[in-house]
DNA sequence: TTGAAAGCGCTAACAC
DNA sequence: GTGTTAGCGCTTTCAA
């Protein structure tokens, strides 16, 4: 096969040993230009923006891309328009499961756009952290997203000097790099020991990770506890601590660290569904009835929260939204339309169910 | 502030507002060479493969990185090398908890090695399959990794044309598109049929998504399940497919199902550990021990399988060897060393707990 | 070891 | 509407 001008429309077989030298042998715009007899620009444009060229254009460009297969660079077109249509996020893991609905519909809303998502992990150190913020703004993405991710002092600053729009989510911070949608943790934690209280428990515990955010959640139950306390009830509030990854061994451990400091506990506030239905797993095994002996309230609101016995009360966080509004927020950016308000509080909604 | 020259060591505040033109205000390698007094040649390399020159270049050169705050433009360089370090997965889902391991692997290895990784989401018909895929290609990654996707002929066809390392993984497949990282599902099934029959059970059930790869380990169940009964023992299994998404409500469905369909059904395999926890669930609701009346075997070993109550049988699948094997498949494919066998089969190891 | 020249494949900007 | 020109910021290639 002569190698000359534009290939014909067979593109099986070889193309991974076209490469060599520095014209690689792949289909640029200029070929598919030359086959339909118009310039770059042309085809350029009656592939970008179709209504600025006539139909005659854009017909025979189309003819042209389909018999050569060709699949436009964006890696050359982010270079020369300075828009990579490209955005990342960074959580602290993929596999717990609090972020996930969260980067399903971010991909999902992105994609609807055009643009797609790359995804980092910190949580493997700040050595790490800074690495993958280097990669990152060296791809220069038109947004990053901020999962439940509080950069350094250091990051910060690069972040802001960046100049890339930031999306920081999960949480609601008082000095955001940029965007924010989140919700309030704090918010959250009252509602529950409010929830508990008004249900006459009096000797409440909280499980939680050992990160700052689960922390500031626990202070906040404590705080809202001791409040309720003020009004004339005496009611106590312990915290459990456990080490990530909460999963549900840490929940059955959790609660028989508990009853043993507390053995009097009436409700008992996990920071994830997981960790709740491992406080569930050991009640059962311990005989302990739920809710009768010991109420049970979850974070997260888990596909599996509805169909466990006894079903899981919860918070519910529309995580969905959560990565929507992100999205939003990030091809306004990229599009020239920098939304006037760059602040969402999704809220939350507890969702009573058998356990407490 | 002076705006011509490159910046002083300040890159704070309205870098945002920097951009206009063509020139867009960014500090660039030559900028960062002219202050450091050398040819945008020699600073390149000074970052990029410091041993090709003098100790006083890179020194120079360090300085002015850091005065400027500069990172690297990986655009440019991509399009310039051909290599983008940019790597693209495509699994059905994000939000199950199937592919998480994989993926978290996935982007912890290619991370060590320098890559980053874009992930897609299909599962949303066909067509957004295939501009999906373009999406991919038009951003020239260093490799694809598939997970449990299977592409239409089209899509393969431009894979192939495409001239991208592909892995395939989660599946042992006939023909490929390039390499492949998985395990049979036939094998999987035939084994926990031999498990169940081996114990004495002999009446069946198989429960499963609907789709193609679902369907092909019930056939192998049922399969291996009359082939021990071709050895002397009645056994019958029957099948049935849940609808996605296959969460704990699933799984006691299909529990109830199979219970009005076959009475005296002794064991059930899930091919996933969340439809178990719902089999589980339903059994104990329904007042029906197990394992004594009711065997059941997951599958996936998820976090929660060990620790439920009673534990799960089920069968293990390394998922982040699967992510690991990828991913120095296309960073050795990158850097031009492609690995000799390009085919790995990860196995499996059913893990016997209480359930079964 | 260092540098100059020449692109990578595309699009913004400006003509016609 | 359409084409021409001139880069985007980097790296490959080749010469010194």
């Amino acid at each position: 096969m002569s190698n000359s001008s534009p290939p014909p429309a067979d593109p099986s077989s070889d193309a991974r040993a076209r490469r060599r030298g520095r014209g690689h042998g792949g289909i640029t715009l200029t070929d598919v230009a030359r086959l339909a007899g118009v310039s770059p620009m042309s085809a350029s444009r009656a592939l970008n923006s179709p209504d600025q060229v006539s139909e005659q254009i854009r017909a025979r460009v189309r003819a042209a891309v389909e018999r050569t297969g060709y699949v436009a660079n964006r890696v050359a077109g982010a270079l020369a328009s300075q828009r990579s249509r490209l955005v990342a996020a960074v959580v602290p893991s993929i596999a717990g499961p609090v972020f996930q609905d969260m980067v399903q519909s971010l991909i999902a809303e992105l994609a609807a756009s055009g643009y797609q998502l790359m995804l980092g992990q910190s949580g493997y150190g700040l050595q790490e952290e800074d690495a993958l913020l280097e990669a990152i703004i060296g791809r220069r993405p038109d947004g990053v997203v901020l999962g439940g991710v509080v950069p350094s002092a250091a990051g910060r600053l690069r972040l802001r000097a960046s100049g890339i729009p930031v999306v920081q989510t999960w949480d609601r911070l008082d000095d955001p790099i940029d965007m924010l949608v989140g919700f309030s943790h704090e918010a959250i934690a009252t509602a529950v020991a409010h929830f508990l209280v008004a249900r006459g428990h009096r000797q409440l515990a909280f499980v939680g990770g050992d990160h700052e955010r689960a922390l500031r959640r626990a202070a906040a139950f404590q705080q809202a506890a001791q409040q309720a306390a003020g009004e004339g009830k005496a009611v106590s509030a312990i915290t459990e601590a456990v080490r990530a990854p909460a999963g549900v061994g840490s929940g059955r451990e959790a609660l028989r660290q508990i009853l043993q400091r507390q053995p009097g506990t009436q409700a008992v506030f996990c920071s994830s569904d997981v960790l709740a239905l491992g406080v569930l797993t050991e009640a059962q095994a311990q005989g302990r009835s739920v809710p009768g002996e010991l109420a049970v309230i979850g974070f997260g609101d888990l596909h599996f929260a509805a169909d466990i016995v006894p079903s899981l009360t919860t918070v519910h966080i529309d995580s969905q939204a959560i990565g929507r509004h992100a999205a939003r927020f990030i091809v306004a950016c990229a599009e020239g339309r920098r939304p006037a308000d760059t602040f969402v509080d999704v809220g939350f909604t507890i969702i009573e169910r058998d356990s407490a």
